[in-house]
DNA sequence: CGCAAATTTGAACGTAGTCAACAAGTGTGG
DNA sequence: CCACACTTGTTGACTACGTTCAAATTTGCG
């Protein structure tokens, strides 16, 4: 809990929260669950559970189609709110997955409802932020629908780097994946051979160097132009959300 | 304004509505904007606009990629909220234009924040139905990463007919999709040559049959079977919102 | 009716998938 | 601490699904 509510800190990204909104928010982290890498939080069709928020570590989200195949829909990162869709259904949507050692905190459907009783500025927020990642989605199928699998290679690494750097500063160029390339296959809709030939061909034309299963981004510009990639936690506009409370 | 608020009815399909909150959602349809087949409600990367309620016809959303390629990320009918990405960023995300004669009813973000203020159930439900709609986009980026080009075009078949039905009910096994076949390959992240193969192979293998636009489902099973299509209007649990106002 | 847009079909091509073999890591238990 | 087993990564040869290009035909709109 060294942190003191990641969910908190990140939604005050966003907009400035008063402590009694920073209070409700921290107060949903009262429970917390440690999961090792590969324990799968929930899975697909299995009865719907709590909704949680993670602390710490890096999770994905995917589905098993009828033929074996995997899609993985989502990464999620420390601050992220998961499992929201499983609270409309009675049956879970998607696997969820630990990628690395997580810490996360779960909470009721009615803490939930509570927060949009209490909280309409907190629940407006919630609402931002899932068309922020609706519109992640959709990038995600245009990727899919309409570009290379170098692009898609290429936009895969830069979604990630941007995504642990805004969780920690620190990071620069390199980051370590944590995904095999059967996984980064299953989130691009390749083949992990193709991946693997994406990633020489990146690496041979100078965009990225590796070693081991850590990779440096060398040429950020080069990446963005073959991948269409478009940074949507920016130019964002929250100015009519109702006033906090 | 035949219907009497269109959105509201949509609502209750899920819930029971109170007098009251019906009220206030027939209120954001007061205002009433015509267009005509083929108009660009806005477009990507506008200023920012409107949320509107769609009130009758059929609209579709896409983005552009830098090659001049388009991906059709979701077709819209009476009863579904669009543009609520828009408002909050800047710039529109994406494109809405119409595919056929429509009737919209726009209303501005504050009456949105106000919803979030007066009736934390109605909000709560709107991020309930935000919520299927983002698995309806994980089920589609599904199939573009991991299903067939038949099976893409068998979906996107199932997918218009059962949104048809739920806006009119008397709908049977005949459709006209309204979209020519560069359209559904736009859709399904393929060309429209190929579109235009594997309709006829559906037809071919008596699952489907075609006259002129219309196209009649003769074997859904089939269809289903093909296409890993899955219905996510239903099986909902909604218990857990807050109570009506 | 006349014309542009949409559909249909064929042939050639290319991107990504499949299959297979081997190398390099990684982790585990003796 | 090493040996062994298993997973992951790498590469080549071949295949196939879907694209591209082109031309003929149909549709439907003004």
């Amino acid at each position: 809990m060294a942190s003191g509510g990641c969910f908190s800190e990140r939604l005050s990204d966003f907009v400035p929260l008063s402590a009694n909104e920073r209070a409700t928010l921290d107060r949903l982290q009262e429970r917390e669950r440690q999961v090792r890498r590969g324990t799968i939080v929930f899975r697909e069709n299995d009865r719907a559970s709590d909704i949680f928020i993670v602390e710490k570590g890096m999770l994905m989200s995917y589905v098993v189609l009828d033929d074996g195949s995997r899609q993985i829909l989502r990464f999620l990162f420390p601050g992220d709110l998961a499992g929201v869709s499983t609270i409309i259904y009675r049956n879970c949507p998607e696997t969820i997955e630990a990628v690395t050692d997580a810490t996360l905190c779960p909470f009721d459907r009615s803490s939930f409802a509570g927060l949009f009783e209490q909280h309409p500025r907190l629940a407006a927020l919630i609402l931002a932020i899932n068309q922020i990642e609706r519109v992640a989605l959709t990038d995600r199928l245009a990727g899919l629908g309409r570009t290379s699998a170098k692009a898609r290679v290429a936009a895969i690494l830069l979604d990630l780097r941007a995504r642990m750097r805004r969780v920690d500063k620190t990071i620069g160029d390199t980051i370590s994946l944590g995904l095999t390339q059967e996984d980064i296959g299953d989130a691009t809709g390749l083949t992990a051979v193709h991946v693997n030939r994406m990633l020489r061909q990146l690496e041979d034309e100078g965009l990225i160097a590796r070693e081991g299963s850590r990779v440096t981004i060398r040429d950020e510009a080069g990446l963005v132009r073959g991948a269409d990639y478009t940074d949507r936690y920016s130019n964002l506009d929250l100015s009519w959300l109702p006033p906090g409370r």
